[in-house]
DNA sequence: TATAAGTTAGGAATGATTCCTAATTTGTAG
DNA sequence: CTACAAATTAGGAATCATTCCTAACTTATA
């Protein structure tokens, strides 16, 4: 295993705490507030770097900055396009015909990580 | 229904033609080749005003710039983590126990549309 | 024909992210 | 320890996609 610099195992240690799919953006803010010397495109290269060792997933948004999850157990996402909430679902992809019917129409064979689902939520719907 | 502008008739005929997915320049360069006074902010502002009148779809990607596709028979999406390249695919949502899944967990319902899959495509797991 | 509403071209502004550079830190081999 | 290489940093400039602004122009309305 790679060491990890201090900065790298700040921002690392922060996502571990944060449960609510924070910007990195937001990650900056809270360990700033930690190490005040530490820099925007420290917390960006290493939010890549901490997404290509797989320790955390980067969730891309319809709109607006990326968020961030450390990764705990599998899940998905599902996002509201009216407020941009972000709510977790499990829902074992591996079970499903989906996973098939992928593969034959498009030949790609899914991972059943890195999907993110659209729709509106209750909230929303209320204020329609 | 509304009339539409000489420029957004152009942008929606350009679109019609088109079966791949293509970005805001892309469609920008088109046009302009027909129609060289055309801006770039005219492109985008009617991009948008397509969206919301359900003519077109706005494909979010995972990085790079967002796609549209002409709204035509049902469909979804999935995109090559890898090289980027989307795919549709057809499957029907409604029939699957997935919306109840969700509408459980995450009080959200799904449209089954603006739905994107990310996976491997065969061609780049041929590189690997 | 006058007025209002909608739309345009062009470019400036914005927001998120990456890139660049010189300085600093860390790892390593003698 | 010591010296050199490799990795990483802070800070800010640069980039990219997109939206915003404004004055001019079209189109609809009455």
């Amino acid at each position: 295993m790679k060491n990890y610099s201090r900065q790298r195992e700040e921002i690392l240690r922060e996502i571990e705490k944060l449960y609510n799919h924070p910007t990195a953006e937001d990650i900056y803010m809270i360990v700033k507030g930690k190490d005040p010397a530490i820099s925007r495109s420290t917390v960006y290269r290493n939010l890549n770097v901490l997404v290509e060792d797989g320790k955390i997933n980067k969730i891309s948004m319809q709109a607006g900055p990326d968020r961030y999850d450390l990764k705990r157990q599998p899940h998905n996402h599902i996002i509201c396009t009216k407020c941009g909430k972000i709510l977790d679902f499990d829902y074992n992809f591996e079970l499903d015909n989906l996973k098939k019917i992928l593969k034959e129409q498009t030949g790609i064979e899914i991972s059943g990580e890195g999907i993110a689902l659209e729709g509106i939520c209750s909230d929303c719907k209320n204020l329609l």
